[in-house]
DNA sequence: AGCGTTTTTGCATACGTATTCAATAAAAGA
DNA sequence: TCTTTTATTGAATACGTATGCAAAAACGCT
């Protein structure tokens, strides 16, 4: 028979009443250290541990924090996740993992955050309605978008300066010899690949050269199709920004298929170093995302937010910087 | 001011009471549709939603089913994870994500899970240690360890037929006139390594035929270092199977900067069907984890264990299939 | 219409904790 | 030692929901 044991039992054996019981295990409250110890042996004892849900009906609070996500394909992402839950575990929040599959956040999604009264909410990798951002705000919970800039100064974001290091992967180019390149971008409707491609494109105006443009999806197929096609339209640019990582090792492999030489022939440049850029078979040259930044300024962000809500947004972003690998 | 709208407020501007409200949004209670219809109109209308929190409280059951994981850097495990989350949430119940370090399930992991009364939990690519599998137990949580068999027949567990695959595996390899072979085993303690290795070994003895053997880590760089170490030793051998894909990509590598053939001067077989398997770099011929049915069985399982609890123990093994590619 | 039967509703209570307030114990000051 | 102040404790209540029970309403039948 299911018996869980509560603080009225830990309270009896203790001989000490209920409420002495919860002012040891809710941290901020002052019991005698006399009381304490007796009270925690007791606890120890019956294998005692506090109702989360009774806890926060009524705090009206959570230890609960929602990841939305919805780029697990991408390994950039699962990195990100790790990270986050390790770092929330360690201030005695848990993560309460939602996956979408569309690339604005369902109504679904919101629903279950708000259900369970989470903390504090980070989306990556996608977007959020106006209407549903309000909802958020009525009931005071922080919300950060990752690796997402928002036009709004609604809300906190984090990002990598993406503009910045657009501008400097086209400096870097010129400074290779290199005058003749193309962008590829991701989701159109992403900023993180405008403003890649915002500072690239800048540079290569501000030096008077030709500017090209693709257009991908991020995954890796649509990096392979697409430079499919650019080897086929003939008139190959002899260096390439890849808007993530994931889509470049597409047009690598693209390339290979081709036996266009890297960097040779042309060049590459990709974006997240993820691990596999790394990788013998492709030794990619990219533009890191410092992740553990962009982590903890997230974390320390919600964390102050929940301590005292302010709504106080702003929109960082972090620097990163250049990966030099083999195809460049 | 944050006024959050309980069943009371419901209640009072449809003029009943606040039995009926809660009626209305728990499923399985029975209310006349003139009342329903009177209720769901002042819900909607004030915003209405039921506190989870409360009902926790007063039930003693959840919506939230505890994921466990480990193995992040391997694809294979997000994928996982999204199919889990989406079949979830088709159920209405949402996924608690508990990232952990260690191979084994760490103590602060099962608190956290245990606090939040989770109704149900899955361990994947982590084992738990008895103790802590009986507080499951004595909570009549129901378990499932996915991608894990276990020795004892304590807990459900559901995999791939790992034994059988072996088998083929090296069968396969004797079809296509190879006799010389080895296998890259992963970590050496999870039983997904053994059965693989297992059934590849048992039929290679049937057929007198000598087995090679080498130890690495589920890894990417395990797998490049362990071919790297492989071609130095010289003599080998013809057909390698590798206890999973991310490892078989680095062997790929390795085998690649060693300008060793492949599958000209040795065949390599991985595990798991991961997307970049499948990458044109790659074109690993690997052994397919039904991912879909593991799952499907899984979330099965959980379910019926949630709606009546017998704490019915099984070892669930699902048939994979050989996916030919071009290393083989 | 009148009676028995079934369905629907409201009242009251319980879930396990945090927290206010008053009471008590301990400490400090004279 | 007695008084005043401070620290600690316990009793009572509230959080928002589900549910057993009894009352009320609706229904079916003659």
């Amino acid at each position: 028979m299911k018996h869980t044991v509560t603080a009225k039992d830990v309270a009896k054996l203790a001989g000490v009443s209920q409420s002495s019981v919860s002012r040891v295990f809710f941290e901020g409250a002052k019991v005698s250290e006399k009381t304490r110890t007796k009270i925690i042996a007791a606890a120890e004892e019956l294998g005692y541990r506090p109702n989360e849900f009774a806890r926060s009906l009524i705090t009206n609070r959570t230890k609960i924090i929602g990841i939305v996500m919805k780029g697990v394909h991408n390994p950039f992402y699962p990195q990100v996740l790790k990270q986050f839950a390790a770092a929330f575990k360690k201030k005695g929040y848990s993560i309460l993992f939602v996956h979408t599959n569309n690339d604005e956040i369902e109504a679904e999604d919101v629903e279950t955050l708000l259900n369970y009264n989470v903390a504090g909410v980070i989306i990556t990798d996608a977007v959020m309605a106006l209407t549903v951002g309000e909802e958020f705000k009525k009931n005071k919970i922080p919300v950060v978008f990752f690796n997402r800039k928002l036009n709004s100064d609604e809300f906190y974001s984090v990002s990598c300066n993406n503009l910045d290091a657009g501008r400097k992967v086209a400096e870097y180019f010129f400074d290779k010899g290199v005058s003749e390149m193309a962008y590829i971008a991701g989701d159109a409707d992403t900023s993180t690949s405008r403003d890649r491609q915002k500072g690239f494109q800048e540079v290569l105006k501000q030096k008077k050269a030709r500017y090209r443009h693709y257009s991908s999806d991020y995954t890796y197929n649509g990096g392979f199709k697409t430079a499919m096609h650019m080897v086929a339209e003939g008139d190959l640019p002899s260096a390439i920004f890849v808007a993530n990582d994931i889509m470049a090792l597409g047009v690598l492999d693209a390339l290979k298929a081709n036996s266009i030489g890297v960097p040779g022939q042309t060049k590459v440049i990709g974006f997240d170093n993820i691990e596999m850029a790394a990788w013998p078979a492709y030794q990619l040259t990219t533009w890191e995302q410092p992740i553990d930044k962009m982590v903890h300024a997230t974390v320390a962000y919600l964390l102050e937010e929940i301590a005292e809500y302010t709504g106080a947004a702003e929109t960082l972003e972090v620097d990163g910087r250049l990966i030099e690998r083999a195809t460049t």
